[in-house]
DNA sequence: CGCTGACCCTGACGGC
DNA sequence: TGCCGTCAGGGTCAGC
């Protein structure tokens, strides 16, 4: 389910309702995620007061003064603030936080891509080899030209390597090339610099878009069917095969590359 | 080192 | 109605 602007908008949504809580215990219902969730969480987290939710790239950081749990949504996952009268949980409800306020959150993922595991020293080895936020200043035309060259795997696989850019998912990825006006299948190494340039604000501004997007459905976060809504959003050619191109009317094309459907329009991108 | 493809898992959907 | 194949927005890892 998520890109990065929905694991913003759960980062948003959630925390205002649990910064500050303490933990009064943990369920789990399922010992394996994706690897398996520390089975001593319960004792881990127990009395401690969360103090901040952070996201780095698409993982969630619950901090506490002694670690963090760091939650990955995978495909499929998602995480949902309940409150009293809690509802029973679902087949795929795999972890419940209750907090001493009574405030629940609850983290669901049918396809178990995801993660929820434990660092104490808030350096876990996930994170170390991370690229910069898309959002960040030091994400600019120079930084992607320069770790580009003489690369030859495609530019859609290129910025959806997280060692080189974080956040940016199979959606975006075409729609970024897209507004761009480059072929996802050019090799990375040959895109210019100021093709770059345009690459890297058009990654900046479809997420922020989608974020902003994200942003106007938080208040439903809380409620037992609340997703976000970015889904919503505009997509001018990820899932549009055939349909008319947005700039130029022309069929939209679908291809894989590297086993993930890729749109573009033929007649714009080059 | 860089790149490709296999793989992890369940559910939704379309065709027959 | 049910069965089967296909596909899905994540990422890691082995192997060439």
């Amino acid at each position: 389910m998520p890109e990065l602007p929905e694991v913003e908008t759960t980062r948003r949504g959630i925390a205002p309702h649990i910064e500050g809580q303490t933990v009064q215990r943990v369920i789990l219902r399922r010992d394996t995620l994706r690897w398996p969730i520390p089975d001593n969480l319960d004792r881990l987290l127990r009395n401690q007061p969360l103090q901040q939710v952070t996201r780095r790239a698409k993982y969630l950081q619950l901090q506490f003064a002694h670690g963090m749990l760091l939650i990955h949504l995978g495909m499929s996952g998602g995480l949902r603030i309940l409150h009293s009268p809690i509802p029973a949980p679902g087949k795929h409800d795999h972890v419940d936080i209750i907090f001493s306020n009574g405030t629940v959150l609850r983290f669901h993922d049918p396809r178990r891509f995801g993660c929820v595991l434990w660092s104490d020293d808030g350096n876990h080895s996930l994170l170390t080899e991370l690229g910069p936020e898309p959002l960040d200043d030091t994400f600019d035309a120079q930084y992607l030209f320069d770790l580009s060259r003489k690369k030859t795997v495609n530019i859609k696989g290129f910025i959806m390597n997280s060692r080189n850019v974080v956040g940016v998912g199979n959606i975006y990825a075409s729609e970024a090339l897209f507004m761009a006006g480059i072929l996802p299948t050019t090799a990375a190494g040959d895109v210019s610099r100021a093709r770059f340039e345009k690459l890297c604000q058009s990654i900046k501004l479809v997420l922020t878009r989608a974020i902003d997007q994200g942003g106007t459905t938080l208040k439903d976060f809380s409620n037992s069917d609340g997703k976000p809504g970015y889904f919503a959003q505009q997509l001018q050619v990820y899932g549009r095969e055939g349909l008319p191109c947005p700039k130029c009317a022309n069929a939209i094309s679908k291809s894989i590359l590297a086993q993930r459907a890729t749109y573009y329009c033929g007649r714009c991108q080059r």
